[in-house]
DNA sequence: CTACTATTTCGGTGTTTGGCGAAATACCAA
DNA sequence: TTGGTATTTCGCCAAACACCGAAATAGTAG
């Protein structure tokens, strides 16, 4: 749960987030949408991999990430631990 | 928002928000549950402060910290960019 | 094997962060 | 005013972090 909040306290690595939440991506891909070095996020994706944030998936030589959306509950149950809300949560709409 | 993940990121904070959950309490109080200087978690308090997760409220020299649950809706709000869940989530019991 | 492409790992640098104790501030009471 | 208590701000230090370019790795094709 650390690591999952580590990883999101970088604002590249949410963006890399909601990038990947259209659809998934190569690193290069990814790496054409950011002004950084590819090794730079590189380690962005190894944190994000160590949190269970992304998965990752091999094809030649080309890496794709996807979004690991499972993990969000998790988070959300651990946030429901800080500010325990009794009102209703969220009523929202699809998005 | 960047200041709401990186206050979350700490996991002194979040124990702090934690505590607070139960009740609010006096800087000296919650120092009492932490191994750490009153001026290491007085730090804390700042950032938790500049991320608008709690409140404080002085009373003599004595100042109370308290929640601000408001916020709750506001890093929900943005998982939701980040993970954009379809299903329902979260039917939780009260706690 | 070599050559090429995609990506990661390594070694380094500058900045940020979390910790401390000492000094400063804020308040109340005498 | 002085004294006492509660808390914060100030310097400082060490560890962690984000970043880079260069070198290494992993795969495919010839």
């Amino acid at each position: 749960m650390n690591e999952i909040f580590k990883a999101l306290a970088d604002p590249t690595r949410r963006e890399i987030l909601r990038v990947l939440r259209e659809r998934e991506r190569s690193a290069g891909e990814i790496s054409e949408l950011f002004p950084l070095a590819k090794s730079t996020l590189s380690g962005h994706f190894n944190v994000l991999k160590a949190a269970d944030l992304i998965e990752q998936d091999r094809r030649g030589t080309t890496i794709t990430y996807r979004l690991n959306t499972s993990i969000f509950e998790e988070v959300v149950t651990h946030l429901f631990d800080f500010f325990g809300t009794q009102q209703p949560i969220a009523q929202r709409k699809e998005s």
